[in-house]
DNA sequence: GTCTATAGGACGATAGAC
DNA sequence: GTCTATCGTCCTATAGAC
């Protein structure tokens, strides 16, 4: 079945955005997605490694692509940004704080253990920096400093993520909403 | 010997920096440490856990010191804030990436999987935030406003050395410690 | 394509001698 | 305080039937 292959990419997204890479199972893998043991080594001969790669672009993928969509929706960058940023505020206030994004803690964790996986996160932060900085030039910033500027935010929300996970609270994200509109430029 | 325990925080911690807390293993901090095997568990009945616990407050402890007395060394908040990320992104280079802090890989990892270290980085990251806040105040800024500026300059390091991490360049870090300063009040 | 069974190793943790 | 030996569990990965 087809959607199989893509029950287990999403589970392990899921399950790297909550827990991390390194906790995650493949037991655990199965057994959420529901997907046949013995089709997990079928689709991914490489493993829990490939499936990482392959979870991540996924998302790299979706969040990109929610992400042009809303920047699209305002002319301002900087509002556009901004309501992103709150937006994914109240996203993780309702889901408990365990969430984010997969980028957030494979990222992290990998960056010595798996050089793959490592490189598949570079790969969707390109695609999420690619859009900010696109959205940045349109309205009439130069290149480089749009460049400059792309990378600044997605700090910013990375970070923003990081510590309104660890204290469980939408605060650190909506501080960083706020800072935004007093700061470009 | 009194610094068996000393050296089993210190390894812990170091690897806690350089790939996270779930992928490092017992073996691997008995290993490195040199410590003799048979007193992991006299010193630390708790396990692994306990050792991340104590290795992440020792950490926070020394952060915060070495944040203050590079705080005290400016006048200007926004200066020595900004010193002190480029302090950082130096520091990073030298290491290789595989650096940054052990509070930004472990908080990450262990919401879910561990309230007691959650806690400790939660307790470790009230020591940093204090000390800017503290900057910020002395400065003449008032508590609310220095409060969340503290929370704001935090979740740009962490986003900084998240970025930096994934990318293997200090660019992001010097990106935000410039903006840093085009950007308060 | 899916299944079960199991190999083979690493892990955290414990027991008991010294 | 330190040591070795070992338990039991979990893990990733493979083999081979269907």
């Amino acid at each position: 079945m087809a959607d199989t292959h893509e029950k287990i990419l999403i589970t392990m997204a899921r399950l790297i955005e909550k827990q991390g890479f390194h906790a995650t199972g493949l037991n655990e893998i199965i057994r959420e997605s529901g997907a046949p043991k013995g089709s997990v080594y079928y689709y991914f001969p490489g493993g829990k490694e490939q499936i990482g790669v392959e979870a991540i672009l996924e998302a790299g993928k979706i969040i990109s692509r929610r992400l042009l969509a809303l920047l699209e929706a305002e002319v301002d960058p900087v509002s556009a940004i901004s309501s992103f940023i709150l937006k994914m505020a109240e996203s993780m206030e309702t889901a408990g704080y365990n969430a984010g994004s997969p980028l957030t803690t494979a990222t992290i964790e990998t960056t010595v253990t798996s050089e793959s996986i490592n490189q598949a996160c570079r790969q969707a932060f390109d695609m999420i920096l690619s859009a900010f900085r696109e959205k940045f030039i349109e309205s009439g910033i130069k290149q480089a400093k749009a460049s400059d500027l792309a990378m600044f935010v997605t700090t910013l929300i990375e970070g923003g993520i990081l510590m309104s996970r660890t204290y469980h609270a939408a605060k650190p994200l909506r501080i960083a909403a706020r800072q935004l509109k007093s700061l470009l430029f």
